[in-house]
DNA sequence: CGGCCCATTTGGTCAAGACCAATCCGACCC
DNA sequence: GGGTCGGATTGGTCTTGACCAAATGGGCCG
């Protein structure tokens, strides 16, 4: 990376700039090397930082730069792939899970959720939280919305502790027969608290993950689960799903 | 929307201004409307412009918002489910498609389609550019490549106009017994081609949907799609994808 | 030695202002 | 009537400069 000045161009600096960068990165950086500073950077390339920082957010979004404050830009391993599409003995205690049950609380379902439930509006619900793992880190999580009318077997664990109460209400929704999975998959921000679980700042890009749960009398369970968008490539189906997107 | 100052909080500026915002558009504003400009925002909620901009772009992420050079900012209507598993007869010709051929050339493949397409790799491919409207718009661009040996029946047409060829192209793959697809999702920035396609600017947020076309053979094409993140909402399955994010 | 504290480094936020480029629309001319 | 030109409007880009907050690491103190 030298100190290329950039020239008068039609296309905007910041994305001259992120072209640049983007070739360096592949032919001068290793995975985990730290960049310099912005201000050094900015200095080098004679922008100001503001464009800079435009340029180095969208290779941040692409999944090519990890950005910490206090630490520096390095350079970020390949977006791992996370199947959406969990087979269903990976459900809570099975081998392989990589599902942390983290709370459970009893409580009125919001409307979007009720909605989606069917006619089990306004009836109270369980919402099991949970956090998904991957090399050792945070990559989404995941409220589990569930009637409790759906999960009887309950009622003796009523004020047991969350993340035990969480796996038992799993387990009950996992012996009923499922018919099937309905999932829809966009774009959207982190809000604060799912930011801080998945150790990034509020308004981070995630892939949002609205999944119904089939059951013969309807709809047995929804989840609102957010992945990682800088980290996370979602997989549907058995192979890895290769990414094509380094061509 | 009156003329709230903001106090000093804790959490940054834009990221409670997105959050009056976005209460105003839900209470305040009908789709369609347009917003008053963004010097006049800024100056009414005491911030500088920048500042506001940073809560804009989050709600134009969210698909909250929609803005134009030269028009202004208007409130976006809520995402248009497309569904990524279209049904075989839905391919071109078929009534119901959404895809437009519109390109097709015969190319060597880039190394991550040549990889993906395992043993076919070097060998020339079709590359067929492809469309998909919804409501008017363009919401998707694909690049289709198929191996050129598994389409026998093209020699015929050799140098016939891009999108007829690229017609035949689909019709023949069409013909062979294909064994199911696999998916990945990831986030992407629009290239410059596809942004120009989408109406979009380069870098726009986009969801990137990488699929495997897979046959008794093995891979027998792969595409490579890129859907507009502020206004789609991609479903798998039946039911139209019911969206939670408003809860 | 062990733990606390603080200066340094780094990215994150914010301001104020300037200019560019797409769009729109009315005035004007043919 | 219809096309054309030109300002006015609006979001997009860019600069300079400042301060804030998380993280680190070295040094001081018990």
């Amino acid at each position: 990376m030298g100190t290329t000045r950039l020239e008068t161009v039609p296309e905007p600096k910041y994305w001259h700039l992120k072209t640049v960068l983007s070739e360096a990165l592949d032919s001068e950086f290793a995975v985990g090397e730290i960049l310099p500073n912005e201000r050094e950077l900015a200095a080098r390339f004679g922008v100001a930082r503001a464009t800079l920082r435009q340029a180095l957010e969208q290779l941040e979004l692409e999944g090519r730069l990890q950005r910490r404050r206090g630490v520096g830009t390095t350079v970020a391993p390949p977006r791992v792939g996370v199947d959406v599409n969990p087979v269903r003995h990976s459900w809570p205690g099975a081998p392989g899970d990589a599902w942390q049950t983290e709370d459970c609380e009893e409580t009125a379902p919001p409307v979007a959720v009720a909605g989606a439930l069917g006619a089990e509006a306004g009836r109270p619900v369980y919402a099991v939280h949970r956090v998904r793992m991957a090399h050792g880190q945070a990559v989404a999580t995941e409220t589990l919305y569930v009637p409790a009318a759906s999960v009887p077997g309950m009622s003796g664990i009523g004020t047991e502790a969350g993340a035990a109460r969480g796996r038992a209400v799993l387990r009950e929704l996992n012996r009923l027969e499922l018919g099937g999975q309905d999932r829809a998959v966009e774009l959207g921000s982190a809000r604060a608290e799912d930011a801080r679980r998945l150790d990034r700042l509020p308004g981070a890009p995630v892939l949002v993950v609205t999944t119904r749960y089939l059951a013969a009398g309807g709809t047995a369970a929804v989840a609102l689960s957010t992945y990682r968008a800088d980290t996370c490539r979602l997989t549907f189906g058995d192979s890895a799903g290769v990414s094509l997107l380094a061509s």
